[in-house]
DNA sequence: TACCAAGCTGGAGCAACTTCAGGTCAAGGC
DNA sequence: GCCTTGACCTGAAGTTGCTCCAGCTTGGTA
């Protein structure tokens, strides 16, 4: 699969999938004889959750420790839990976030009431 | 009060604060006869509602437009509602967004099941 | 053979801060 | 009276995470 129909897939841009690789947040993306990107299924699956990390708060430097434990091997399958385990607690805090800003919201909006729009 | 307890106050940083203020999101900041900024309670008020909409994602022109909203008068309220309102929207999104990248985490984290850490 | 779409790279541009260098000003200590 | 300290000031440079662009290659079609 190409760069085109990986970009579909995952959610991210065709640029940003090419940032990510350069920022080696992404493991091993092969090359066809042609030099162009060659995508596989656990491309994609990876990509997927990178697209899904990032939207969610992620920064990149998070990001590249856990394609680096990725990289070194199954043993570091326990650091890389606790990578993902740390993101879900944060999580939480954003859905507190999101609470709270839209009790503020309410607020605001119910001092505006009499107003039509 | 100055710019220190102002930040304290309303969750953005004394750097945000002055950045905010020079790119015209936060309506009349006063100046003490030391040209150091006096926050009143609206300033603050003001400053706690762009806290929660950038922690949740609003965009500088978003907020920029708001604020104009604000100062060009009350006629505006209806406007100022609108924007409100969409961010409001917005929030219900990123709440799906937490969802779904809730579930994805839980996906990888029972592939990892049967390792400690 | 000429052209077109899709992909490539390196680099510039942008949003939203964050940090820094260098300066002012009021208050307290000697 | 002077010196130091700490909070604040401004303008500018640096950072993060993309996003866009110019100019080139490559494979397929007419």
């Amino acid at each position: 699969m190409r760069i085109a129909e990986a970009a579909l897939r995952c959610g991210l841009s065709v640029d940003t999938i090419r940032y990510y690789e350069k920022s080696g947040i992404v493991p091993e993306i092969r090359r066809g004889p042609d030099r162009q990107r060659r995508f596989s299924a656990e491309n994609i699956e990876w990509l997927t959750l990178l697209f899904w990390l990032r939207g969610t708060g992620m920064p990149m430097k998070t990001m590249y420790r856990f394609a680096s434990l990725y990289r070194a091997g199954d043993h570091t399958i326990p650091d890389r839990k606790q990578v993902l385990l740390a993101h879900a607690e944060h999580l939480k805090k954003r859905r507190s976030d999101l609470d709270r800003c839209e009790e503020v919201l309410a607020r605001k909006l119910a001092i505006y009431k009499d107003h039509e729009g």
